[in-house]
RNA sequence: GGCCGCGUAGCUCAAUUGGGAGAGCAGCUGACUCUUAAUCAGCGGGUUGGGGGUUCGAGUCCCUCCGCGGUCACCA
């Protein structure tokens, strides 16, 4: 509701003006317009034309993003899907009553329609001239200003309409990003995958280790969880005869915010039938190189200080190697909790406590090996006691078929040769019902349909998670996942009224 | 959640050791028939994020709350 009472100068301003509109028979916010070009389809449309006196008659339409007006002749530019383009009001061409109303009642910011042939000006500038125009859509708020944009990080989040039409280079990471998803499905279709879309509301959360967000269905009188990962139907899908299924969609994690965390993200998971993780390294480095040469036309993004080559094949490193290197710690060699803990006191390196070995070495990892994973690069082999869900080596059953991908310091990717052995799977939840109960709030919880289905034979199969998200930042060289996302998660903002005194 | 920083007009930003809240853009009025960050003349516009405190006096110092950013913890 507007309240006339709060609106302020310019509000007021603009909100008289479309009043005088509708004085004059006017609705400032028509049902339809009749565009025939746009900005760019009307000067290439000029171009065309053989001579200035076959110029094309063009409509286009747009926002007003600048107006100088000079008396009886009046400039501007619109803005459109395209680009921009000038128009030309002058008294003589449109009548007294016409360019009055032009003069006095447009706004920076109104969305309007302007009819007439194109010519160019004296400078040479493509132009509409103007011979009749019509309101859109009065803009009763005025725009960011015009050469400094909106920049405030706040109101560009939490006002990204704003910050969209205030600016271009944000609409282009946007842009982006839906070419690089267009990107990722074509490659999947091409390569016989079944894209489907799985239970986002799950009565069992499951298929990654992250704590939920919890929703109440009214006609069930029950809970649900929103998913953390689509992985648990996909596998029942792989029971099921489908042998390559993928599914792109947003997971829910209830977290806190980073520039590398939202608490819903988008992933992209496949899982292929008679497949494992070698074959899940060889998707992966295919998908993304030629979404790169898709996207960019080349295989060598910039990012920050440095380009990533997306060429393949990709290093694979098993993690023990890659933590022996940084570190000099052999985790092999240390295969207990307190050897391994230890060792890392031993070289006076730095971690958190853990509870568990495979915590541990994971720790150690993130401290001192994944911020030098700079090129894409699998790390490959994890402890079987944080994999619950992938397939033991058969030379090491502490070992899994598990490997992650490092790019530019991020992990984007988690994958294994999936665990299909009903009785094995079944051990795997038990144990980590043995974590929750020691207080792991992240542990998997037991899926007994799951383990059902299983029962049932699921094919050996390898599957991926990517982290959408993090590939749209690398492919639009931005630092933070907000810059990524149209509307990231914010906290609601207070008005200030309400809660002085509540506080304590 | 911890630590550090920031919050001033619609937008972008100033304001000396605590001393009369300012500029540009935008807006309003007027001039101007080829401008493009148009130009020129004049005018208006503020809960300095909210609340409290110290002080003769607070945008500035202190406390507290709210929001945002960065960083740490966790993760794709």
């Amino acid at each position: 509701m507007v309240d006339l009472n709060q609106l302020n100068e310019y509000q007021r301003n603009r909100l008289e003006k479309a009043e005088r509109l509708r004085e004059q028979g006017i609705d400032p916010y028509p049902l339809r317009t009749q565009r025939t070009h746009t900005s760019r389809e009307a000067i290439q449309a000029l171009e065309e034309a053989p001579s200035e006196d076959d110029a094309p008659r063009v409509v286009v339409a747009g926002r007003l993003v600048a107006l100088r007006v000079m008396g009886k002749v009046t400039f501007a530019h619109i803005e459109d899907r395209d680009g921009r383009v000038q128009l030309f009001f002058q008294l003589n061409t449109l009548g007294e009553e016409a360019y009055t109303r032009a003069k006095k009642l447009l706004d920076l910011g109104d969305i309007i329609e302007a009819e007439g042939h194109m010519f160019r000006t004296r400078t040479g500038e493509p132009t509409v001239r103007v011979e009749a125009w019509r309101m859109l859509a009065k803009a009763l708020n005025p725009p960011p200003e015009k050469w400094h944009g909106l920049s405030d990080v706040e109101q560009r989040y939490r006002y990204r309409y704003v910050d969209l039409m205030s600016n271009p280079d944000v609409r282009r990471i946007f842009e982006t990003r839906s070419r690089m998803i267009r990107a990722v499905r074509r490659f999947m279709d091409a390569h016989g995958f079944l894209e489907v879309e799985t239970p986002i509301l799950q009565p069992v959360y499951g298929g990654a280790e992250a704590e939920p967000f919890v929703t109440h269905h009214n006609w069930a009188k029950r809970d649900l969880y929103l998913r953390i990962a689509p992985e648990l139907y996909l596998k029942r899908l792989l029971v099921g005869g489908f042998e390559r299924v993928y599914e792109i969609g947003k997971n829910f994690r209830n977290e806190g915010v980073s520039t590398k965390h939202n608490p819903e993200h988008t992933a992209m998971e496949a899982y292929q039938a008679y497949a494992d993780y070698n074959d899940m390294m060889n998707l992966a480095e295919q998908l993304w190189y030629h979404v790169a040469l898709d996207v960019h036309g080349t295989a060598q993004l910039p990012y920050g200080e440095q380009t990533l080559d997306f060429t393949p094949p990709w290093p694979r490193i098993t993690l023990r190697d890659a933590i022996l290197e940084r570190t000099g710690i052999d985790i092999d060699a240390a295969r207990t909790f307190d050897a391994l803990r230890d060792a890392i006191h031993e070289r006076g390196l730095r971690v958190d406590e853990k509870p568990t070995w495979g915590k541990l070495v994971d720790e150690l990892f993130s401290e001192y090996v994944e911020p030098h994973l700079i090129q894409p690069t699998f790390i490959i082999d994890y402890p079987r006691e944080i994999s619950p869900l992938a397939k033991q080596k058969p030379d090491d059953p502490d070992t899994v078929e598990r490997f992650e991908l490092f790019i530019a310091g991020m992990e984007v990717a988690n994958a294994f040769s999936e665990l299909n052995d009903p009785v094995e799977q079944e051990r795997r939840f038990e144990a980590q019902q043995a974590h929750r109960a020691a207080g792991d709030t992240e542990a998997h919880p037991m899926d007994e349909d799951f383990v059902n289905a299983l029962m049932y034979g699921m094919p050996p199969a390898g599957g991926i998670g990517f982290g959408i998200d993090r590939f749209a930042m690398i492919f639009t060289n931005q630092k933070s996942i907000r810059e990524v996302i149209l509307f990231p998660t914010l906290r609601e903002r207070q008005e200030h009224h309400e809660s002085e005194s509540e506080e304590t």
